[in-house]
DNA sequence: CTAGATCCGGACAACGCTGTCCGGATCTAG
DNA sequence: CTAGATCCGGACAGCGTTGTCCGGATCTAG
């Protein structure tokens, strides 16, 4: 509709006089360390809060204002997308890392389970954002890719499919994300128990 | 803090002289209708958009006044708990009936998955209210009378409790949210064959 | 038929969040 | 040292939602 009606200067004259600060420009390399801070404040939040928390909180967090926010991701979706990744790159790598099974991974994605939940609320939105869905789909490959293995020593049924463990991963997020904090741990060891599937959690939070 | 100052008499004076329309008042027999009308509005409205669906939304499909959804449920929890105690009737009825089994139950909470999901979400909020804790146990109940007789029978594991079975119905019913709208049958039905529990959905929609 | 009680519908103000805009501080080049 | 480029912080307007308030239509009693 009618564009350019946000722009509050074709409505009140060049501008009000209101009082304004300015802020140092401390160059380039703030610049990637307050892209930092937010992905990190926005970890936080989105982890306590779920991915629909404020952004005012994320950038009040992260000690920046709402400018650099808006600076380095346009609109919400790029922030959850670019918090995601990181969390998705780590999965990726523990995968390639020798001597490890499905039941480490799935342990590595259970600790990311609040997050998880948060991601799948996403995938499966009424517009599913094609960079969401393939952050999906990889953590998908990586899950998939020790499957084989896992299917060989007997440690799974032998009909379980690579979507079979995307939907239970999702189910176990969701149990642990619903559940209190204390108990969260216990609650996804239990639902993976439920499962018939073997988890191996990392330590500490 | 400062209290009343929502109360626009305090800062317009008596009242702008707006124009408003008056609406008839159809006796108490309308009161009970549109009691009725606001519940399935709602009920229609938080399993399409969630229980934070706008509430205006609710009032316009009711085809009732904002003051009248107010009128009835004075806050968003009190709708809430009002659409879900009609579903937690409806399982309870259910185990009353002769011949059901544990499969049957979890077939009709799964119906009313993404209602159940979004009960989740509220029993598990972090001010968890009284009204939404007592209704998730009525429905633990009336799920734990039926286990003896399917752990009797072979159907479930020996070591199953009661919380289990409140753990996997909160895990599927987070699966079947999250599925899109035409797989989501085939999501709940793989959903409990992974937990290796038995399941009866009832007919239709 | 009249007076009073009832209660409906929707206008409306407050509020919180989003995303934009710009004054001005800092950095860099010459 | 000066001029210009860069980019930071936060004020701010628009917008959608909540919950309140009241004019007046309908119903009931006498």
């Amino acid at each position: 509709m009618s564009p350019a009606l946000h722009d509050s200067r074709l409505r009140d004259g060049p501008r009000s006089p209101g009082r304004r600060g300015g802020a140092p420009n401390l160059g380039p390399r703030a610049a990637a360390a307050n892209r930092a801070a937010l992905l990190e404040a926005a970890r936080e939040i989105f982890a306590a809060d779920g991915v629909n928390a404020p952004l005012s909180a994320v950038s009040r967090r992260a000690g920046v204002g709402q400018g650099s926010l808006y600076r380095h991701f346009p609109d919400r979706l790029a922030l959850v997308v670019a918090v995601f990744e990181e969390q998705v790159e780590l999965v990726e790598a523990a995968a390639e890392e020798p001597g490890v099974e499905l039941a480490d991974l799935l342990g590595l994605v259970t600790r990311h389970a609040v997050l998880s939940a948060a991601f799948v609320d996403l995938v499966s939105a009424q517009a599913p954002d094609m960079r969401v869905a393939a952050l999906g789909r990889r953590v998908g490959t990586a899950l998939a890719g020790h499957l084989p293995a896992a299917q060989a020593a007997g440690k799974v049924r032998p009909g379980l499919t690579p979507d079979d463990l995307m939907l239970a991963v999702s189910m176990v997020a969701a149990a642990v994300t619903h559940a209190p904090e204390g108990e969260r741990d216990a609650v996804a060891l239990r639902a993976w128990e439920l499962l018939s599937l073997e988890v191996r959690l990392p330590e500490g939070p």
